[in-house]
DNA sequence: CTGCATTATTTCACTCTCTGCATTTTTACA
DNA sequence: TGTAAAAATGCAGAGAGTGAAATAATGCAG
């Protein structure tokens, strides 16, 4: 994650000001509420004009999220090392993905506990992945190319599979997500994964990292019970 | 689909109100662009205020698509023949889903081309999916239970895995519309079911019904192939 | 057919989100 | 220090969406 050695003052004070307005947002939102929260106040908060605050963000929600969208195509332009299992790399890709969001701080404990008291915004990170599928797909496409089962299928399908794969890991991370919402410390045996060696001990903190092995552990055990 | 003999005037009126207005945005929205149509404009020529377009629908977006909120509420409560198929199931629930918007009439026609001009539609379908998770999962973990894979799991953990599924579902028929949507006939094969039996012939008509089929067996193709 | 209760529709006033444009301030760099 | 690029700001305005009160249409009992 080291960018330049040297951010220059411009960039360092762009990346303060958006953090400012994230970490405003996120505050009032927690304070007040989602919908009681506006722009104006977050824009007051953070010692800018409403007119600046649309300047860093598009919305509240991405406010709120502390979306930049510059980290995320940084992220996505990031060369990936594959590891051999499409399931796991996926699932590294989107989480890769949402860490691109809620600052760069430890208040990223504060962002989640925005997403927690608003599930709302939990839809809308899936939004967002949508809206990347396109880039998202080639990627996985392109580890597809090296699996075996699929090598034989033309770039078209593996693309179309690669949709199909992308949206499998996030119907599971989305899932995830949401038991992580509801009780921040889930029970290690209730998400399906009954049959499978819980990697994570019970009452562990509200990691989304260990959200997600979880998750794959979850997606492999239905997707066996399935077939 | 026979509701009572006697819809009464009120609800006639009120049926055709709603289909009026629908109808109204479908139309600018493909005469204009999504976004050049104002509520004012659909509103104008569905011949209401712009207040009673709020009466029927809660955004642009829904009056485009079509979204009776009742509608859908009557279809999630229809007792369901669970045919023994988790998979399948679960798609002819999504599909029912859907097919609740879009009026009753062959306007559908219509309500599909929008959809092909402005793909963001198909987003607010997934979305709208997302907010009835909670009851769509609910339906589908009714049928795990008669599952033997299933059968021992508590009652959460098959809340759980049935949220799973339904996001699977989801996400492939997410990738059979976007297929769908860009190009009106998809080549029979190149949906991964390469290996599978096509059901329909090539250069169908644009029938999301029969997306679907052809969804169940692309995920079946790449549930085999990943395993 | 008439009066009354219910429901729909409309009008009005209002808040909030978001955008384009012109202006001013700040930063970078020669 | 002077100048060009970038960022911040103020302003004007369109569009979305809501609440409340007034008005019209409908259903129903008598």
């Amino acid at each position: 994650m080291h960018d330049s050695p040297e951010p220059g003052l411009r960039e360092r004070k762009r990346a303060q000001t958006a953090e400012a307005i994230h970490m405003a947002a996120a505050e009032l939102a927690l304070e007040r509420g989602l919908d009681a929260t506006t722009i104006d106040a977050i824009s007051e908060r953070a010692d800018v004009s409403t007119r600046t605050f649309f300047n860093y963000f598009s919305s509240k929600e991405d406010a709120v999220l502390g979306i930049d969208e510059t980290a995320v195509s940084l992220e996505l332009e990031r060369v990936r090392d594959y590891e051999g299992d499409v399931l796991a790399s996926t699932f590294d890709l989107i989480y890769a993905l949402f860490e691109a969001s809620g600052g760069g701080q430890k208040n990223k404990a504060l962002t989640r506990a925005v997403i927690k008291k608003h599930p709302q915004l939990m839809t809308r990170q899936m939004v967002r992945v949508a809206e990347l599928e396109d880039r998202l797909s080639a990627i996985v496409a392109g580890w597809l190319s090296s699996e075996a089962a699929f090598a034989a299928d033309s770039d078209e399908a593996r693309l179309d599979e690669a949709r199909v794969i992308l949206g499998i890991c996030l119907a599971t991370v989305r899932v995830s997500m949401k038991r992580w919402a509801m009780h921040g410390d889930a029970d290690p045996g209730a998400t399906g994964a009954a049959s499978a060696p819980s990697p994570s001990p019970s009452g562990a903190p509200a990691d989304p990292r260990q959200t997600y092995e979880r998750a794959i552990a979850s997606l492999k055990t239905v997707l066996e019970k399935l077939s």
